[in-house]
DNA sequence: AGCACGCCGACT
DNA sequence: GTCGGCGTGCTC
């Protein structure tokens, strides 16, 4: 017998099936990691098949030396998916096999936690001495709870009399495998009765396709994912929910292990190795059957899926920006496919791809229009900040925003301070006429870089010098960067020094439980504000929070993204979301420079479909995607000019391709990356914006001429998020 | 990736 | 003479 094997190193050149001689000795089958003699040298390596004929020369085939594990690690399911993300995304067939695994497995680190548990083999107490009270003790303990105990339960009676008692054979000593279990905030189930659209929802969401679950925010689409993944457990099937990583909060664990209890395990970063390696395993065993986590919980390894449920499907972590590089919906596309079950894409503000592919009718799209607790949203008030420089405010705060703080604080209630800082990019802006500078070509914001003092378009890499007039209004009042948090939280100080201010960004929350930490500080101060990032955005519910102000909602407008603007509203919806969710009316305060953009006119309605409508029209005329596909090629090596060269190369080729699909092809350049270099790599880049229809043909040619000219690997990314 | 093999310069 | 530089090519 001989099996099809795939090498575990990441590199271009290992990156095939190479085939070995399977020992009688040895029952392999497929899915199991195994050791192989590779050269000189013992490697690990994936069967992903077995076969009784060879295709390469069978007298230079080697023995596979030894199982890893005993038993398949990777499942059918998964040897499927592995070839359908390399076709998809042109990646190396051991760095997806690598996704499937906890890390820890590969590395070997981590073992299995053992406790030692004393079994009561023999009543019979007449071997134990009257005066060894303590060994009765134990008798007794152990004969009033079921029989067994743990080491660490019978301790206290000292193990003088543990030992006594096993050698007399009235205790038996065993190592029991114990699971680490993650810690989670118990609290009680509340079973809330669905209103008719949940009701609608739960029951419209049955076959093998895709569902975009659009809910307003506090529409309860928690809930409704509750009830569609019980109907899969009573079905007999197992179900996995994806959320972003920053949603993960305890709150959402407790929710779902209060309702499920052990049959749910969680997968995120916030585990330890130990702990991640034990949820996995409990997933491959079947003992636990709903994976909930972040990104990589789409790999779990479970079988028989009933229900696949992506949270807050339009944010950006659920496409992965380092190698190797997918998305996170294809993935679970493809596992719904495959087991033939549904999967729901929820959100209060789809992306824009896919609210375009329900209104096409690939997703079908089901709706909850009204909040659950039947409030009405609050009320998002746009604030034009050029007004309040010429009328002589030119601080932070708008005079309706100290207003309504004043308010706040008088009413000992709390406001929250949102400060959008999406990356560290900055552009620059005519404080006089609300001027942008963009690109010319690309229609998109120009960057600023520091380092050479110049603004860069990050899709075509043109540059520009730095404005020093206004080209629109020839005002030389130009402004550039970001209000930072500290700069909020100094000034506040000012306006209302006896006011609790708490700040939450990156800074502030680098220690382990910071987070929590914060958040209950400001829960009890009344009054208080806290001032942060996106952090703040998602998930908190304050009751006493009545105010919500963003401070500078531009911020994530003019990043040079053509998702931008879409960016924008989704923030600006789910921030707005954190006012009112009590009794209280909230009130949102919107600060802006460009208080006529459609972004807010919508934002501020809570009109998404009216954002869609607009937003879908730009993108269509400017041909950008979902309606084109931009495929970006990095080449990275540390030696630069081989780099250089290999750009060369490849873009010539490339080239070529324009003669045979001529305006298929709607933009190609070659390009320095935004950022020149990273860890010591020169990074450069090719983009192309192609249209849809010959996009996957183009994109297979152009992987045939990188993969002929480069001996390294080069990275593929599609619809790129951000271009560092 | 990482290791062997190989073909050139400066050292006990 | 040989020790060791890293360029090239191969690993079932």
């Amino acid at each position: 017998m001989f099996a099809k094997i795939i090498i575990d190193q990441d590199a271009k050149a290992l990156d095939k099936v190479f085939e070995y001689i399977v020992p009688d000795n040895l029952d392999i089958v497929v899915g199991m990691r195994v050791y192989v003699p590779f050269g000189s040298r013992v490697l690990q390596g994936f069967v992903i098949g077995l076969d009784e004929h060879c295709e390469y020369d069978e007298s230079k085939l080697k023995k596979i030396i030894s199982k890893i594990d005993d038993f398949p690690a990777i499942k059918e399911e998964m040897l499927a998916l592995m070839q359908f993300m390399a076709k998809k995304n042109h990646l190396k067939l051991a760095s997806i096999l690598r996704l499937f695994l906890p890390s820890e497995m590969r590395e070997g680190k981590v073992k299995e936690l053992f406790e030692t548990y004393y079994t009561l083999n023999d009543k019979n107490e007449s071997k134990i001495q009257k005066n060894a009270k303590k060994q009765l003790e134990i008798v007794d303990f152990l004969t009033n709870n079921g029989g067994r105990a743990s080491s660490s339960q019978l301790s206290q009676y000292g193990y003088g009399a543990i030992k006594a008692l096993t050698e007399k054979g009235i205790l038996i000593k065993e190592k029991i495998e114990v699971k680490r279990k993650p810690f989670v905030l118990s609290t009680q189930s509340k079973r809330v009765v669905l209103n008719s659209s949940q009701k609608n929802a739960v029951n419209t969401i049955t076959e093998n396709k895709t569902y975009l679950l659009n809910g307003v925010t506090g529409s309860g689409k928690t809930e409704v994912y509750m009830h569609l993944i019980e109907r899969a457990l009573s079905q007999g099937k197992n179900a996995i929910m994806l959320v972003p990583e920053i949603s993960l909060t305890p709150q959402i664990m407790s929710n779902f292990k209060a309702r499920f209890g052990d049959a749910v395990a969680l997968l995120h970063s916030g585990l330890s190795a130990g702990e991640r390696f034990d949820e996995w395993k409990r997933l491959f065993s079947g003992e636990a059957r709903i994976a909930i986590g972040a990104r990589s919980a789409i790999f779990a390894p479970i079988e028989n899926l009933g229900m696949i449920i992506i949270d807050e499907e339009h944010e950006q972590s659920y496409i992965s920006e380092s190698n190797p590089r997918f998305d996170t919906h294809d993935v679970a596309q493809f596992r719904a496919r495959y087991n033939g079950c549904p999967l729901v894409l929820g959100s209060a503000t789809p992306s824009i791809e896919s609210y375009e592919k329900a209104k096409q009718g690939q997703y079908q799209l089901v709706e909850l229009p009204v909040r659950a607790n039947g409030r009405e949203l609050p009320k998002i008030q746009i604030i034009d900040m050029m007004s309040e420089i010429r009328t002589g405010n030119s601080g932070i705060f708008s005079n309706q925003l100290l207003a309504d703080l004043a308010n706040v604080i008088n009413h000992k209630k709390q406001a929250m301070l949102f400060i959008n800082r999406r990356g560290y990019s900055s552009f620059q802006r005519c404080r006089d006429c609300g001027y942008i500078a963009k690109c010319l070509d690309c229609d998109v914001s120009l960057v600023y870089h520091r380092e050479d003092n110049r603004l860069k378009c990050h899709y075509c890499g043109k540059q520009y010098k730095v404005l020093d007039r206004c080209p629109k209004c020839g005002s030389e009042n130009i402004k550039q960067g970001a209000v930072g948090t500290e700069q909020v939280v100094s000034k506040l100080k000012e306006y209302f020094p006896d006011v609790k201010v708490l700040r939450m960004d990156n800074d502030t929350t680098s220690t382990k439980n910071a987070h929590q930490k914060i958040l209950s500080e400001f829960r009890n101060s009344l009054p208080g504000i806290l001032v942060g990032t996106q952090m703040i955005a998602k998930g908190h519910d304050f009751e006493n929070v009545v105010l919500v102000g963003i401070i500078d909602a531009d911020q994530s407008l003019y990043q040079a993204d053509y998702r931008s603007t879409e960016r924008t509203f989704q923030l600006i919806t789910q921030v707005s979301g954190r006012a009112g969710r009590s009794e209280d009316e909230g009130k949102v305060v919107l600060q802006t420079y460009s208080p006529r953009h459609y972004v807010y006119k919508f934002a501020s309605n809570y009109d998404y479909k009216g954002f869609f409508r607009k937003e879908e029209n730009i993108r269509q005329t400017s041909q950008f995607p979902p309606f084109t596909r931009i495929l970006r090629i990095l080449f990275s090596d540390h030696d630069e000019n081989y780099v250089r060269e290999l750009l060369k190369v490849c873009y010539t080729e490339i080239e070529k391709l324009k003669e045979q699909y001529g305006d298929e092809i709607i933009y190609l350049d070659a390009m320095k990356s935004p950022i020149k270099r990273i860890q010591n790599k020169y990074r450069y880049q090719i983009m192309m914006r192609l249209k849809l229809d010959k996009a996957d043909e183009i994109e297979e040619k152009v992987f045939e001429i990188v993969d002929n000219a480069s001996k390294t690997s080069v990275f593929f990314e599609i619809n790129p998020q951000n271009l560092s």
